[in-house]
RNA sequence: GGGCAGGUAGCGAAGUGGUCAAACGCAACAGACUGUAAAUCUGUCGGCUUCGGCCUUCGGAGGUUCAAAUCCUUCCCUGCCCA
């Protein structure tokens, strides 16, 4: 459990982690007790894949025995960080915020210790300073410190301006915002580091300046590499939006499926990032990997080493259920037990018996009614290119009635579009 | 406040009176091939549809016209330059 503190920037590296990092991070983390930071965007009420790399951050940094801080708040939520787009945010109530809060907490609380004795995991919510500080005390405490030049050479301004995009005053601000919270982090919990994705590389450096110059002391910061696929697409993003670490937004199953299907080039990247699985064990996967693609050992054991640690050894093994029943072939086989169990856990819907029988229920509708489809004329297209399946026998038909001869021991009905969305239909 | 350039589908970007639901690229979805992978090729890609069509879009509101994304007026927004 508890790690050398000096390990920790070595694990780090091999786990490709590192993305850049402040001068003397090595000897800072050499001390025990080191207290670290990262930021989480509470806008939303759920935390999604994206923020598993730096939640990992803090995980490391924990098992190293030092002390993680997860803040997140009001404060930086309603600016907008230029780094990333252009979009104005929306201001959330305070209700919203301690929700979202609330909400962010229990999901780090799988990955966190919030009562280990001396090096416990922490939640901060940044509207605590930010939303009681004057602007004039503001301006004259933190703002003197800041050179425009400096701001002005930033990366995230100057490409903003270069592409003759222009940003509001507003977002300019964000970080010192940013930097205002490090300040006080190290003022209340003596941090003195600060992690996060590469783009938030200017704004931590901010805050290093800020301290060094009001208080005299070198803090430090660490950036992650920015994750991408190998096809250069955003990292956690599907067909169905986000990939969220709340069960009720996106099912165990769904998520396993997520982690299952990741390329083979990202593979032993993701485990090394999102697993605590040994150097050894990684390096074993690796070269079977390597050898054996086709197995795809190292995407199950992603997947499910990242579904046991964000919904627990229950729903994993739900999830490896319903999709060793959905891909293990013979749907027809499956006893309704085995069906039963993964209800819950996979897309499903209900329709009554008598719209069954004779003539039955038109297939589009179900599609529709199952969310497998926005309309009629998308479930009717997908048909049409025959992205539909029953029971795993595609559907050449578009006006296709559905009755009790498609069901499963008369109660299941199993729908796939493409090659691996399943629907199940439950007759009752 | 003045001058100039802009605001087109998820994004990028054409179109400057009818042939425009709007080229093209990316993303997305589906098919073939595979290993629930990648690459490649093919199809779809504003909304709805009883597949015949119907409806709403080109920053907002008005107007000219048989006809407007395209012309005019006005308002809002963005960028650059000047004050």
């Amino acid at each position: 459990m508890s790690k050398s503190a000096e390990g920790l920037l070595e694990e780090l590296k091999w786990r490709e982690f590192l993305h850049t990092a402040t001068e003397g991070v090595e000897n800072e983390l050499s001390k025990p007790g080191v207290t670290g930071y990262i930021g989480f965007d509470p806008t939303a009420p759920s935390l999604h894949v994206g923020s598993l790399l730096p939640i990992m951050g803090l995980v490391h940094l924990q098992r190293h025995g030092h002390s993680p801080i997860a803040i997140a708040g009001g404060g930086t939520g309603m600016i907008g960080d230029p780094s990333g787009k252009t979009q104005e945010r929306k201001l959330l109530s305070k209700g919203d915020i301690e929700q979202n809060l609330e909400g962010i907490r229990s999901q780090l609380s799988h990955f966190l210790d919030f009562k280990k004795k001396g090096n416990s995991a922490r939640v901060v919510n940044n509207a605590e300073w930010l939303t009681t500080i004057s602007l004039m005390e503001f301006l004259r405490d933190v703002g003197k410190f800041f050179s425009i030049n400096d701001m002005l050479a930033k990366d995230s301004v100057r490409s903003r301006i270069e592409q003759q995009q222009g940003m509001s005053f507003t977002e300019f601000t964000y970080s010192l915002l940013q930097s205002y919270d490090y300040l006080q982090l190290y003022d209340r919990y003596t941090c003195t580091l600060q992690m996060g994705g590469s783009d938030q590389w200017g704004n931590i450096v901010a805050g290093v300046e800020l301290i060094r110059r009001m208080r005299g002391v070198n803090v430090h910061g660490i950036v992650f590499p920015l994750l991408e696929t190998s096809k250069g697409e955003k990292f956690g993003k599907t067909e169905a939006g986000a990939v969220w670490l709340d069960p009720a937004r996106t099912s165990p199953y769904k998520f396993y499926q997520f982690w299952f299907n990741t390329e083979d080039r990202d593979a032993i990247r993701h485990l090394k990032l999102f697993t605590l699985l040994s150097k050894e064990r990684i390096a074993e996967l690796e070269s079977r990997h390597r050898s054996a693609p086709g197995e795809r050992e190292a995407q199950r054991t992603l997947a499910s080493e990242v579904t046991r640690t964000v919904h627990g050894e229950g729903a994993l093994s739900q999830a490896l259920r319903a999709s060793k029943i959905f891909f293990g072939g013979e749907i027809a086989g499956v006893n309704e037990d085995e069906l039963l169990d993964i209800f819950g856990d996979v897309p499903s819907c209900e329709i009554p018996k008598a719209k069954l029988s004779d003539p039955g229920a038109p297939l589009i509708d179900l599609l529709v009614a199952g969310g497998a489809a926005k309309s009629k004329g998308e479930a009717r297209r997908a048909v049409e290119g025959g992205g539909i399946y029953v029971n795993n026998i595609r559907v050449t038909e578009v006006d296709k009635n559905l009755t009790l001869r498609e069901t499963l021991k008369g109660k299941f009905i199993v729908l796939r579009k493409g090659a691996r969305n399943y629907l199940l239909v439950k007759a009752v």
